[in-house]
DNA sequence: GTCTATAGTAGGATAGAC
DNA sequence: GTCTATCCTACTATAGAC
């Protein structure tokens, strides 16, 4: 592991402060505070903290779109595909899950170009979604039910699951990758 | 219906812009120009920010309390009565999305006895929640999955269904309740 | 019930010394 | 790389006129 550069660990601090109380509630001197120096300081190392905020929520996004990409072209069926997507969830979640409280609740305070990109890699990331659910309708692997309402459900549990699994102390990735699957696909497959 | 009082006309508003942007990032200024008025106004009729915060969240949890505590005592098997818990969203959404956005997200900036108070119904009612889930395993109704994982991916469907149920213009509310009765039940029953 | 004016505080960010 | 000092702006809330 190469060393946590001083712009890295400030990033990391922000993150669950962002999570903590949201974007627009945490200050640089909280910030600064949390890191043991003065506010004025965290200058030298970022340029402001719409910075912090974009990069904690396209780093995130990137990794969901590049994630979701290999998963679209892969050799497999719906079942499969969902699978790995509860996978992708589950591991992004267990390497950052203080960042994706950002992503999730604090993506409409990033600014310009940045928040144009985001909405567009979330909006592509539900297309998809929405049409591996499909294919897998179309070829009687999922049951027909509402498209719509099994993505939103799904979805809605593994974007919740920063929120969650760090308070499960003993419950193991694999375990979790397994349980989740069932708990979420053996009502629609 | 009662005509709307000025104080629940800028609450109304308040949970529009709160979803939006969060509290934090909503000012006195940004309410008042949704008003049409200036931000010295709001305050003939509200005593400051916090009570439109508080306000919006309490009287939800409470909307959510008193019934779960009417379907906790009810005479129904624990099948009926996560159904009945899944009504009870889905109504509350369709009266409240806004403010719902509030209640999600917002609650950390409740003060003193109000956060105290939230916490304890939120943490009640989750436990209502748990309790029915692990009746209905003992009684064999349900699956024998991890509980916290049912519990966990059942209500964070529920409690995110206020940003995705006001983009479904064309969902009827009775349709919605069985779709979602399916998609969330027939995995774990 | 709404306004103007303003008090008092706190925010993001920069300059320049060490 | 961190500090002190400070700029400028914006925030919540109040006072008092209409």
């Amino acid at each position: 592991m190469k060393p946590e550069s001083r712009k890295e660990e400030i990033i990391r601090a922000a993150s669950i402060l962002f999570k903590e109380k949201g974007y627009s509630a945490v200050t640089m001197r909280d910030l600064a505070k949390a890191m043991g120096i003065k506010a004025a300081s965290l200058y030298n190392h970022i340029q402001s903290k719409q910075e912090i905020l974009s990069t904690i929520i396209i780093d995130l996004a990137e990794e969901f779109t590049s994630g979701m990409n290999q998963i679209v072209i892969s050799d497999k069926n719906a079942t499969e595909k969902l699978e790995n997507i509860i996978s992708l969830h589950i591991d992004v979640t267990l390497r950052n899950s203080d960042g994706l409280a950002s992503l999730n609740n604090d993506w409409m305070h990033l600014e310009e170009e940045n928040l144009q990109y985001f909405e567009k890699m979330r909006q592509d990331y539900e297309e998809s979604f929405r049409d591996i659910v499909k294919k897998g309708i179309e070829e009687k692997e999922i049951k027909s039910f509402n498209v719509e309402i099994i993505v939103f459900s799904t979805l809605s549990t593994l974007r919740t699951l920063y929120l969650w699994y760090p308070k499960q102390n003993n419950i193991d990735a694999s375990i979790l990758k397994r349980d989740m699957i069932s708990v979420l696909l053996k009502g629609i497959v």
